[in-house]
DNA sequence: GGTCTCACG
DNA sequence: GACGTACGTGAGACCA
């Protein structure tokens, strides 16, 4: 279990009452009094403070009461009934508790109907069953009932004293599981559990000791020899067993927010110290802002870093030292019995967690099948499993391999054992792998994701990178096992000694770089973009790539002819007004043809001084009426619909499913954004009338249709939230349109012209303006697009002050980061080309809001598929994502919930990490295929 | 392999 | 005054 997760439950509603009771009145520096306040604030930093150290936690929550009223009023109606009102100078600080722990940044749990105490049981539930530690932070001898050596203890902050099962046998004479009945006989006086009458705690554990429990108690009433003692659980037998429900804790209620999502990594600084400030708790922010910090005096790289790690982030990111490393690939073994097998797995299942990669003899994963396995344990202890290899006429060792069946059927328990971590590198392509074997894997870790996650920005994150920069080791290529071009062998081909030195390397890198990033998402504040943004994403992105979407060949086939046609005819007329063939997909040949042969203005551009032929250009041309240059636009269009759509795409369809399998790339994009490729089909045309006849290849199975749901303006919404415009957010609350609301501000009226040119404009903000650019775009002089830029920071303030404040931070630190924590690295922000810094800060001022988006849309995706089955919406198959847009394929029939079950985590997506200040607008729409969902 | 062009958000 | 010029992608065609 030393790697594995360790819940911190934090008991607020019985800790605020113990706060007030043991310390002074004190009060903020408004007056008000808030000793339990601090007691409470100086409890929560003790406990971040144990973050990554030994036995700290890794997931955090506050469980709080929401309510008076829950079930055990039902039960009974006197519960609690005579539980005093809380102290006048006390009630002012409830929702204080609440405020302080948002300042801390950890998840604030309540949930009507249910006592802290059930929550608690309920997370602890939940916690054992995925194999993880749990640590309740009370003293509550009700929650001790939980206690279980090993798994859950509890921490008494006041006293520092951990709670494990001894401590209560010690307190109550029984165990954990026996404790309920012993509360049970005893009573509450507090709570107003009746209990035996007469029976006290002593009593109470006595009987239950000797007994078992207290039904077998109450059997046996009749011999008990006191007779006083006797006759009082004759009587009150009932109050006993009312009792025993009373104290029962409800542990199967559905969490209000998923356990990962607890994922405590580092405390932003900024609102901790806004609160302190606030309540002015000069003490603690002192320790926050001075030097001696929490966690001063202890080693900054590697773990424990938390409250200190706010100050990190204001050094600017450095490349991290390469640790100079010794692989040794004599050491790997070749996994060829039985025995061998059973001693790996074990292995693995003991320390918890294991590196895997697969092999195949495609890199389709779709389609690839398996060659062998991989496990690393420890640095330089790997080992290969072969299972697919071919080839014993030529390599005498391949008949030594296990059945494959045999090897898989193993692997499953481990790969879907709860309590080991399954580290991989580019995970989702194992995923499937052992998903088509009826494997689900499950916990995960990715290593690539990790890296992309910590320095997005700063260089790539493939395996055989990764291991150059942070170990300066080189891989073995896979060009030299397996050649290249036509002479190049499948994996499977690959003689086993070198096979394994090959792939178990690769899981040894892994494990390595597992070691080494870990420790590293904590202390660069990532762990919770990383828990609860992108490692979710990694099955369901799987899943996704596995399903594919069903595309209509004979559709497109006949597309491909029409275009055919189109382009023939196009030919001809392109070469007669041209004087004559030649390339018309030559840029080059183009540009001579038009600048050079038909004596046309033009302007050379580039590098290789080249005439530029862009559409820009040919526009311009066809604008002046020369008939060629608009015949080429019309080539370039269909010949670039047919060659990467129309052809592409029917080559691309799955022989076996029928269906297209893009890959997303989870560390694609630098904003966070997914990537598509192989094929791409994120860039399939819609914004033509010809391009969209595309859209309607892509069709729903027999009975289905095709549901797409997207976000509405979602980039211009964020901005209007993080750079905190009045006028926009008060437009997207009320619903106005947006362009027309910026023309008014900007130009005084909306017609047509005026709201196309603020569509611009709008745009133009998101993406770091500058007045030539718009200029550019809008066919204007500079000077013009300055005046609407400075009128635009005029009319909507914020926006100047976010740039400015998002450009600063970026300049000092180095990085961005979206509303969730993702970081953006811009290594060119301080650049001394004015053209390359440029850029970056262009680029630094879209990040924040293009990823924040993002996040949003991924945190959608994670949480789509059990909203979902909730739903009872088990047919319902997320099939694609589109930057702001998901499709779906859904039984006909049942359209209408999946839209609203759709429309709801999409437009909930924020919550309740954020409260976003303008609403998420989603409009979903479905048909017989993609075109139709529009 | 680099460059250009163009499809998408 | 020069620097180039909207942010983020992937893919196909051409050309050396």
């Amino acid at each position: 279990m030393a790697d594995g997760n360790h819940l911190y439950l934090v008991d607020g509603s019985s800790y605020i009452f113990r706060a007030y009771h043991r310390l002074p009145p004190l009060t903020n520096r408004h007056g008000q009094p808030a000793g339990a306040v601090y007691g409470y604030t100086t409890m929560l930093w003790k406990l971040a403070d144990s973050l990554n150290k030994a036995d700290g936690p890794t997931h955090m929550a506050v469980i709080l009461d929401a309510s008076e009223h829950t079930f055990r009023n039902e039960m009974y109606d006197k519960y609690k009934a005579h539980r005093p009102p809380p102290p006048e100078d006390l009630v002012p600080q409830f929702p204080l508790i609440r405020v302080a722990t948002r300042a801390f940044s950890i998840p604030c749990i309540e949930e009507a109907g249910l006592e802290a105490d059930d929550i608690i049981a309920c997370y602890v539930h939940e916690a054992k069953r995925a194999g993880w530690k749990v640590t309740i932070v009370s003293s509550d001898k009700d929650l001790m009932q939980l206690v279980e050596d090993g798994k859950v203890d509890m921490l008494d902050t006041m006293n520092d004293r951990r709670i494990d099962s001894a401590y209560v046998r010690e307190k109550f004479g029984v165990g954990p599981t026996e404790l309920g009945d012993v509360l049970a006989l005893m009573g509450d006086k507090v709570d107003n559990i009746p209990g035996v009458a007469g029976i006290g705690p002593k009593t109470a554990s006595q009987l239950i000791a000797e007994y078992g429990s207290l039904e077998a108690v109450l059997a046996n009433a009749e011999n008990i020899t006191k007779p006083k003692l006797r006759q009082s659980l004759i009587d009150y037998a009932d109050d006993a067993r009312l009792s025993r429900k009373l104290v029962e804790l409800v542990c199967d209620a559905a969490l209000p927010q998923p356990i990962e999502e607890l994922a405590l990594t580092g405390i932003p600084k900024e609102p901790l110290q806004e609160f302190l400030e606030e309540q002015g708790f000069k003490a603690l922010l002192n320790r926050l802002t001075g030097d001696g910090g929490p966690t001063s005096g202890r080693s900054s790289s590697g773990g424990g870093l938390d409250l200190a790690a706010a100050s990190i982030a204001s050094t600017p990111a450095r490349p991290a030292e390469p640790e100079a490393i010794s692989v040794d690939r004599s050491k790997y073994e070749t996994v060829t019995d039985e025995e061998s097998l059973d001693r790996w797995i074990a292995e693995a299942t003991a320390l918890g967690r294991v590196a895997v990669d697969t092999e195949t003899d495609c890199i389709d994963c779709i389609i690839a099948r398996l060659a062998g396995i991989s496990l690393a344990t420890e640095p330089n202890r790997a080992c290969y499993i072969p299972v697919g290899h071919s080839g014993a006429d030529l390599y005498s060792d391949a008949p030594n391999q296990l059945p494959m069946a045999l090897v898989l059927e193993k692997l499953k328990v481990l790969m879907e054992d709860s309590a080991v971590l399954k580290i991989g590198h580019n995970f989702k392509y194992d995923w499937v792998m052992f998903d088509k074997a009826g494997i689900d894997t499950d916990p995960v870790d990715d290593t690539m994701v990790m890296s992309f996650d910590l320095d997005a920005g700063l260089h790539g994150h493939g395996l055989d990178e990764l291991a150059k920069l942070h170990f300066e080791h080189e891989c073995i290529p896979f060009k030299q096992l397996c050649g290249t071009g036509k002479s190049q062998i499948t994996f499977d081909k690959v003689p086993l000694k070198e096979a394994t030195e090959y792939a178990a390397e690769d899981a040894d890198i892994t494990l390595r770089l597992w070691q080494r990033l870990k420790p590293r998402l904590a202390a660069d504040n990532v762990a919770r973009v990383y828990d609860r943004v992108d490692r979710p994403l990694v099955p369901v992105i799987s899943r996704m790539e596995r399903r594919g979407v069903k595309v209509d060949r004979d559709y497109l086939a006949k597309l491909s002819r029409e275009f055919s046609e189109e382009i023939v005819k196009l030919e001809e007329r392109i070469y007669e007004s041209a004087c004559g063939p030649f390339t018309i997909g030559s840029p080059q040949q183009l540009g001579e043809v038009l600048y050079g042969r038909l004596g046309l203005k033009g302007d050379r551009k580039g590098k290789s001084g080249q005439y530029s032929t862009d559409v820009n250009e040919l526009e311009r041309l066809a604008g002046e009426g020369i008939e060629c240059a608009r015949l080429v636009l019309d080539w370039r269009q269909l010949s670039k619909l047919k060659s990467t759509y129309t052809d592409a795409l029917q080559a691309q369809i799955n022989p076996e499913t029928g269906r297209v399998h893009t890959s997303f790339s989870l560390a694609g994009a630098q904003t966070g954004r997914l990537a598509s490729n192989d094929p791409n089909l994120q860039n399939i045309p819609i914004r033509t009338e010809i391009g969209r006849k595309i859209r309607d290849a892509f069709v729903a199975e027999p009975g289905n249709v095709l549901m797409s749901a997207d976000y509405s303006q979602i980039e211009l919404r964020l901005a209007a939230h993080m750079a905190d415009v009045p006028q926009l957010k008060t437009a997207f609350r009320d619903g106005a349109d947006i362009h027309n609301m910026t023309a008014e501000e900007l130009f005084g009226s909306a017609d047509r012209d005026n709201r196309n040119k603020a569509k611009t404009v709008n745009f133009a903000i998101l993406y770091g303006i500058s007045s030539w650019g718009l200029a550019e775009r809008l066919g204007i002089s500079k000077e013009e697009g300055k005046f609407i830029i400075d009128r635009y920071f005029e009319r909507f303030p914020g926006i100047r002050t976010y740039i400015e404040q998002t450009l600063q931070f970026a300049r000092e630190n180095g990085f961005t980061r979206t509303l969730f924590g993702r970081k953006t690295h811009f290594p060119n922000i301080r650049a001394g080309n004015p053209s390359h810094r440029g850029g970056a800060e262009r680029a630094a001022v879209n990040a924040p809001i293009q990823g924040t988006s993002a996040d949003l849309i991924k945190r959608a995706m994670a949480r789509m598929d059990r909203a979902l089955d909730d739903a009872g919406l088990e047919g319902v198959k997320m099939l694609l994502q589109v930057h702001d847009e998901l499709v779906f394929e859904v039984p006909e029939g049942r359209e209408e919930e999946a839209a609203a079950v759709v429309r709801e985590v999409m437009s909930s997506a924020a919550e309740p990490a954020l409260k976003l200040d303008v609403p998420l607008d989603v409009e979903v729409g479905w048909g017989e295929h993609w075109g139709a969902a529009h």
